[in-house]
RNA sequence: CGGGGUGUAGCGCAGUCUGGUAGCGCGCCUGCUUUGGGAGCAGGAUGUCGGAGGUUCGAAUCCUCUCACCCCGACCA
């Protein structure tokens, strides 16, 4: 492609509403332009890497056994209600009316839409297991779209689904598709991790989310360096603590707290560790009002929370509601002398294997300390893990401590197992002829969402560096020049011919621009290998050689290559 | 939805407090010079000052309403 015949829009200066570096970088080398709130033109230069990006995924898949289809963007209100998801999914669905005014919604995703084709056209075992996919757009009405195209209303998502008759077929196309996963992630140049995740409310068993690492990322992951542990850190286990809760040494006793309303203030005026101090949460389960015990230094997980019995309605005490139950500001509330009777303690299980700790003692401007379980007061109701893990707890798998990193969730893996197809009479005649609901799968990639995680993952202070397998080209041919002087012309051109010849995406640089701006665009474009061709080379017959990227982390390092070997050297070096 | 903020040329911004008919940088157009790291000189074009209404002799500026967008939080995948 000549740059003269393409179309590139570049900026010095992003538009002040990105906050991103990938938003404002993509907006900068013109890779898309913003039309309303979480939607995006993608522009030539960004549909070309996007469009990389959807080859790949769709070879894998392809590779996996899965079978493209495409289904339609908008969908007919009646199928969401066979579900019952037209109410449940809320205000994230865009509903639209035709002319007729018959109710149909923009998709936000595609089980309902699937399971119809499923139950329409397979009828029995023989034609099981079966695993379609599609790349398509879909809408959610994001509360808050921000950064760009990584959390964008409209966006493109491979989606597949898969049936099966029976659990083991499900499992086994299950980890297909958690291979193919890791091989899409892999070729794209992405430093990734799987990670357990929570099934949340889309029901089923299994459930694996990929994130590429980066500190941007809006999910909080707790992995294990020394195994292969990782999860969400809505989902990861707080284990117990392996030593049991010392013997009390220390009388109970009041301590002057005038100012210290929170843990931290408590144990910097005590000159105490905040790992000696507990925290009271005091909240409602129904009408009954529920207080959680935690080490100072820990937070709640409230999905953990949520799974415990009768906690699944649970939300945080109003000031009333405290007060009522406490006589007692918050600030200084604390678990001895309570009601046991109206009030249920719940502790989390390191919380519940301290000693001679610190915590509010139920009266205004002081704490208690030296407080002990069984003896200063009863042992807590429950004991259960409902704080999030913090780096350096043990890992789960008991290999190792944890570590902390963030994440964007770029893909994942769900066993639905037969809920859809139940409420959508999915069946399927068995060996025996009796009808049987069908076994679902469903694994979703963000497609959009992978431009910006890799610039998130691989950028300079000068612009993009795109992984090879994602780059809009693979090199740029910038000719000084190439207006002025026919030795470059001449140079250029047949490089560029031989390049392209060879089946190489070459961008040939043909502007009538200064060389500070080609060399600025081609670096803030991103593209992998750079070649110069000038008058002073020339003279020696020699170009210059510049990767994007060093192998070894640093700027790339120029070369000179002679005129006459630069076709061999470059196919070489594209050829890997 | 709660809190905060911003709307002035394609982009980044000043001007608003203190009303007097709109400016700077980048970009764009023309010409000349320049050509290995975002050029120089000269000339030029571009705004219903987000929208509607009001106050005033006069509104980008003051008042009311409204729309859009951004940030933080809650929510969700």
């Amino acid at each position: 492609m000549r740059a003269t015949r393409f179309f590139i829009s570049t900026a010095k200066e992003a538009p002040s509403e990105a906050e991103l570096v990938s938003h404002k970088l993509m907006l900068r080398a013109g890779l898309i332009k913003r039309l309303g709130s979480g939607l995006y033109t993608w522009m030539p230069l960004g549909l070309r890497a996007l469009r990389r990006v959807e080859a790949v995924v769709r070879e894998e898949m392809n590779r996996a056994g899965a079978i493209e289809l495409l289904m339609p963007a908008v969908q007919p209100a009646e199928l969401w209600q066979e579900t019952g998801r037209w109410a449940v999914f809320g205000p994230q669905m865009l509903k639209i009316k035709d002319r007729h005014q018959r109710d149909f919604c923009f998709g936000p995703t595609h089980e309902e839409v699937i399971t119809d084709v499923a139950r329409r056209e397979i009828k029995s075992y023989r034609q099981l297991p079966v695993n379609f996919y599609q790349i398509q757009m879909k809408f959610r009405d994001e509360i808050r779209p921000r950064f760009g195209v990584m959390r964008a209303r409209e966006f493109l998502m491979k989606d597949a689904y898969s049936f099966h008759a029976g659990r083991d077929s499900l499992v086994a196309t299950y980890q297909t598709m958690y291979d193919a996963y890791t091989r899409i992630f892999s070729r794209l140049g992405l430093s990734f991790r799987a990670v357990a995740a929570d099934t949340g409310a889309i029901g089923g068993s299994g459930s694996h989310e990929f994130h590429v690492l980066a500190d941007s990322g809006e999910d909080l992951i707790a992995y294990c360096p020394d195994s292969d542990y990782a999860a969400n850190v809505e989902l990861a286990e707080a284990l117990a603590p392996a030593t049991p809760r010392a013997a009390p040494a220390e009388p109970m006793r009041e301590v002057d707290t005038p100012k210290q309303t929170t843990c931290e203030e408590v144990a910097a005026l005590l000159g105490i560790p905040l790992e000696r101090t507990v925290k009271l949460v005091a909240g409602m389960a129904g009408e009954r009002m529920v207080v959680l015990l935690l080490r100072g230094d820990h937070m709640l997980n409230e999905v953990k929370l949520a799974k415990l019995e009768g906690m699944a309605d649970f939300r945080l005490a109003n000031e009333a509601e405290i007060r009522e139950a406490f006589a007692c500001p918050p600030g200084f509330l604390g678990p001895v002398g309570l009601d046991r009777s109206r009030i249920k303690v719940i502790a989390d299980r390191t919380a519940a294997a301290m000693s001679d700790f610190v915590c509010g003692a139920n009266k205004p401007k002081y704490h208690l300390a030296g407080v002990n379980f069984g003896r200063d007061l009863q042992e807590p109701d429950w004991v259960a893990d409902i704080r999030n893990v913090v780096a350096g707890d043990p890992s789960p798998d008991g290999r190792g401590t944890l570590a902390l990193c963030r994440g964007i969730e770029v893909g994942h893996v769900f066993q639905l197992g037969s809920k859809y197809s139940q409420a959508m009479n999915a069946t399927y005649l068995d060996e025996a002829g009796k009808a049987q609901a069908m076994e679902m799968g469903c694994y979703g990639i963000g497609v959009s969402r992978i431009v910006a995680a890799s610039i998130e993952q691989h950028h300079d202070e000068k612009g993009i560096i795109w992984p090879v397998a994602m780059a809009p080209f693979l090199l740029v041919i910038v000719a000084i020049g190439y207006g002025k002087s026919e030795e470059v012309k001449k140079a250029a051109d047949t490089l560029y011919a031989e390049l392209l010849g060879a089946g190489f995406d070459v961008l040939l640089d043909d502007r009538d621009e200064r060389p500070g701006v080609m060399f600025a665009d081609a670096e803030l474009i991103g593209i992998p290998h750079r070649v110069t061709v000038g008058e002073r080379g020339l003279k020696d017959g020699t170009i210059e050689y510049q990767p994007r990227h060093g192998a070894d982390g640093q700027p790339g390092k120029a070369q000179s290559v002679a005129l006459a070997d630069a076709k061999e050297f470059l196919t070489g070096l594209l050829e890997h």
